[in-house]
DNA sequence: CAATAAAGGCAATTTAATTTCGTGGGAAGT
DNA sequence: ACTTCCCACGAAATTAAATTGCCTTTATTG
């Protein structure tokens, strides 16, 4: 099954509002339900759908420092690449890990409670690092779109 | 209502799964499902669930372009800024904006099908302002964590 | 220690998800 | 152009889940 106008809407409407019934969607794009229910799950066999996730509000749950960090590294081989990735991987304050062309080789996404909880990430996380050579921090004053949210 | 135990758990799992039934999140969290229910409602009406999303496999969906943009204004007026968020606002290549601290000003998320129309979006949207002062591009070749997506 | 409020569990009810089955419309082949 | 076949549809029945009402338990406070 290819995605038609029909598959476009639902997953336009499923990614504004994951959880809405089966019923409310396909009244919404116009099929019955038991096509709208089978449509849904064929997008979810083929992976078209990866999933559904609650979406929190980090300022209510104590998240009050959210920032982007560039991670520049001093050796470039496969080994570093992968040690670093690992590390980060462990690390809860870390929300996002890109590998990024341009001067530096990482963009993180990263959250902590406040300002002094940063700083602990910055020193015991990324400092504790051997192959991290530059790191810039650039705080998140205010998110004017996240889609993503 | 505060966050104890039993919310916490309940927030973890529908992060992880946001269309888990209210049976097998209440199994899963140990309570009862009209208690499980019942918070989770709660979790929602005082807005720390703010929603909930599916996520979309983007490559599936023809996306082959994702990068950090950073953006530098060439005047810090509030009129400014606001004319430059309006037009963020419209565009649909622009998944996240937001406002950070550092040389430059704001940093996007942008994504498209591919280089080319990378590129339009570059000259037609980003290029058409004319507060903007400096662009710069940071394609993601790889994300190692995304917990978000 | 009793009164009271807050949260829990159970069972009944309402509502939604899912399955089954028959039908129609379009594509492929003759 | 006709026939066949297949795919996706909708309607209805069935199964399962969400939601509600009511009573019980637990925790708090005077």
């Amino acid at each position: 099954m290819k995605i038609d106008k029909f598959s476009k809407e639902i997953l336009q409407e499923l990614k504004i509002d994951g959880r809405i019934s089966n019923i409310d969607l396909a009244d919404k794009v116009g099929l019955s339900p038991s096509a709208c229910l089978r449509r849904v799950q064929e997008l979810e066999r083929q992976g078209i759908i990866k999933g559904y996730r609650a979406i929190l509000d980090n300022r209510k749950l104590g998240i009050g420092f959210s920032a982007f960090v560039t991670v520049g590294l001093s050796v470039h081989t496969k080994d570093s690449q992968q040690a670093f990735e690992q590390a980060i991987e462990k690390s809860d304050e870390v929300l996002e890990c890109h590998n990024v062309t341009g001067p530096y080789e990482y963009l993180l996404r990263v959250e902590t409670a406040d300002l002094v909880a940063y700083k602990t990430f910055h020193t015991d996380v990324l400092g504790d690092l051997p192959q991290v050579a530059t790191i810039s921090t650039h705080v998140i004053m205010e998110s004017t779109k996240d889609e993503r949210k």
